[in-house]
DNA sequence: TCTGGGGTCCTAGGACCC
DNA sequence: TCTGGGGTCCTAGGACCC
């Protein structure tokens, strides 16, 4: 049997989710921009036209944003990740088997479905999530992963493919044309560093690069480089990655609202990320053996510094307090008086599933310390999930607030808020 | 004045051991 | 002044992704 993937990539998917509340600006020019409404995250198609790079920072296009109408919004993560779970809801009728790759994307391997026609079955999809959802998708459907997603991105720059292109059980020719389209910077896999390397060799497009022999593209560009030619010549070795794999690390990081040098808002921004980072890995079921922190001077001003410190623990945790007083101490003996502070996260990596904990770890240790961190947190997150976010919580995350981001811009929750349900207006 | 956040994987090199 | 070979583990840094 063949193996059929599709990949199901949403288009422009934070301004689309903006756009299904607001079916007004069908049509405008519209961007997403980051937390602190530094730079576009995301752009309709209008916007791309008018020149908006990905990631362009705001202040610099200010000026074009007026001239041109551009409507902005501040990123709404609560939205776009409600929208998102609807659509692999969705998919996960049509089949168990997928992957979901991203916030906008998704695989699916079709490969065990009786489809007698991909393009009329791509073009049902792209209409019915359209419909029941409201959001315009392009569907890649190939035999690996990278030409998939080739694909799809052919289906979405291409309007005469109507969202949908279908690589599979097809001829080398037609496969060939569509890669010759595709620039290398365009391929799955090719980055900013890549790109001008394989230039430099001559390759300009996907169809040159899947004609690179294998042991060249090894020493090139590594392992990685390899399976990348391969996969665009036809043949897979990226499966689907079907089961929740055991996450590696939780970052919680963020650009300050106003750059500070108060060691009290510096606090309460590591006693914030911390709360998060270890609710996360509550959530996940996980422990932490290693945690870390780091602040930084703005990166765009002379005498740009950073700081970092990492923590262990010998005995796995998942303890906000532990966590704060520990991360927060660490913090103390970073923190230099005269420096303007620009940017914090904090990480944990190293993890330990918490059910594993019980019987190997604390053998030796006593265990009423760890039931006892356990139930407190549970007890916490209990509340939180009823009474809201953030009902109970730690007095050092009060410390100061000047670290929050500014999101002036930003749409209402929608779907994720009573208060701010919209309301449908019923003509008389 | 104003430039995001959260991840994964690979590789090279050092530490350490026998 | 000379000083092997190989294995493993860890870490930092680079590159990529959305």
């Amino acid at each position: 049997m063949n193996t059929v993937f599709a990949l199901i990539d949403c288009n422009n998917f934070f301004v689309s989710c903006e756009r299904i509340f607001r079916p007004d600006l069908e049509g405008q020019p519209v961007v997403v921009l980051s937390s602190n409404d530094g730079c576009a995250v995301a752009r309709s198609n209008e916007a791309k036209a008018l020149g908006i790079p990905m990631g362009a920072p705001a202040f610099k296009y200010r000026q074009l944003f007026k001239d041109h109408g551009v409507v902005q919004f501040s990123a709404n993560f609560e939205l776009y990740g409600d929208i998102s779970k609807r659509i692999i809801q969705l998919l996960s009728a049509i089949t168990p088997r997928i992957e979901v790759y991203s916030v906008d994307e998704s695989f699916l391997d079709l490969s065990a479905l009786l489809i007698q026609n991909y393009e009329a079955w791509g073009r049902w999809v792209v209409e019915r999530i359209s419909r029941e959802i409201g959001i315009p998708v392009s569907i890649g459907i190939a035999p690996t992963k990278t030409l998939a997603k080739l694909a799809s991105d052919r289906a979405k720059k291409d309007p005469r493919l109507a969202g949908v292109l279908n690589l599979a059980s097809r001829d080398k020719e037609f496969v060939y044309s569509y890669a010759e389209a595709t620039a290398i910077e365009d391929v799955w896999g090719v980055g900013r560093r890549l790109a001008p390397r394989l230039r430099g060799e001559g390759i300009a497009t996907a169809a040159q690069l899947a004609d690179m022999r294998p042991q060249h593209a090894r020493q090139l560009m590594g392992i990685r480089g390899e399976q990348l030619v391969r996969e665009l010549a036809g043949e897979g070795c990226f499966g689907l990655e079907l089961e929740h794999k055991l996450q590696k690390s939780i970052a919680r990081t963020r650009t300050f609202g106003e750059d500070t040098n108060d060691p009290a808002v510096l606090q309460a921004a590591i006693a914030n990320f911390a709360v998060q980072a270890a609710f996360r890995l509550r959530r996940e079921g996980l422990l932490t053996r290693r945690a870390s922190l780091f602040i930084t001077t703005s990166r765009h001003k002379p005498g740009y510094k950073q700081w970092h410190r990492e923590l262990r623990f010998d005995v796995p945790t998942a303890d906000s307090g532990l966590l704060i007083s520990k991360l927060v101490e660490a913090l103390q003996g970073l923190y230099e008086p005269q420096q303007l502070y620009h940017r914090a996260g904090v990480w944990l990596h190293d993890f330990y599933p918490e059910v594993a904990v019980q019987t190997d770890l604390f053998g030796q240790l006593s265990p009423a310390a760890h039931d006892l961190s356990r139930l407190r947190m549970q007890t916490i997150d209990n509340i939180n999930h009823r009474y809201g976010k953030r009902r109970i919580h730690y007095a050092a995350e009060d410390l100061g607030n000047k670290w929050e981001p500014k999101h002036r811009l930003r749409s209402p929750r929608y779907v994720s808020a009573w208060q701010e349900l919209p309301i449908a207006l019923i003509g008389q």
